[in-house]
DNA sequence: CATATAAAAGATAAAATAGTCTTAAAACCT
DNA sequence: AGGTTTTAAGACTATTTTATCTTTTATATG
């Protein structure tokens, strides 16, 4: 698999966010019932990406969490990054570690390549423009048809 | 990651494998040693290919392993598709079962893209191509120095 | 036939990832 | 101050992946 499930959880709630009222905070709970992922599972990831300031959390009642003004600015890429880390973009394809341009492994050219493609695939856009194609197109972000964007 | 462990090991093997003399069985133990994976793990993973008719094996003195004719024509793709499976190439980027051109994900469209793009990259040489072209480059495949192609 | 060699197969263990449950801390409200 | 809400943090469990160890099976050879 390309994203870790964590990274995915992280790519839809991010979107969720995305497409919510700017700067009011977001229910975790709530969120993850409609996304339909684990509270406390998604509760983790969201602190990782509150840790790397994509997100801004409040806690007591009427609490929750919110994309910061960084998070707003965040690719795809920027969530990747900050949940299943930066291996992907730097690493050698057959996890060679000396592998470099002096010594390479056979698959080095083109998965410098194919590494580029996916980086670009994933930093092209914002997750607010993102969010908002999602509206626009009443795209998917759950397994079932019970998710409505707003 | 892109590649688990073992589908890199599978690479690896295969080619190494790639790389010795047609029809000839290669021992797994100095196959294993010579590229530094643990011998009982790598003999697993050559099983999965030899089950799927890549690779063909010879129990008892001289016996060892070596790629099928089926194997010296397969591409990295046959040995990844053997070993994690076809799901990176059928799946959402996103793990939703149900998305689909007609209620499709965020990522869809230009997850479909790079998901060819990787397919292309993967099926582009063949593995005895590949390994001609690793003796010719003196290319990597070990962690460290001491393999050398012949 | 006895023994050695090498892969196959099975059992077990370790590590990483995914997921759950409980307690703590912060913020709010009366 | 006391109780409630909501995130944070920690402990614990489950699953998957990776790795090791042991036994079995096939083959060769003296």
């Amino acid at each position: 698999m390309l994203l870790s499930k964590s990274c995915v959880y992280g790519i839809r709630a991010s979107l969720y966010l995305a497409s919510r009222k700017e700067g009011e905070y977001n229910s975790i709970k709530a969120m993850s019932e409609t996304l339909d992922i684990s509270f406390h599972f998604l509760t983790k990831i969201l602190q990782q990406l509150t840790a790397r300031d994509l997100m801004e959390s409040y806690k007591g009642p009427n609490g929750g969490i919110k994309l910061s003004q960084d998070g707003r600015k965040a690719t795809l890429l920027d969530i990747v990054i900050a949940i299943d880390g930066s291996g992907m973009f730097t690493e050698c394809a057959l996890g060679l570690p000396g592998c470099g341009s002096n010594k390479p492994c056979p698959l080095h050219d083109s998965w410098a390549t194919t590494r580029d493609h996916i980086k670009e695939m994933l930093d092209k856009t914002n997750i607010i423009e993102m969010s908002k194609a999602g509206k626009a197109g009443d795209l998917r972000l759950t397994d079932d048809l019970t998710f409505h964007w707003e």
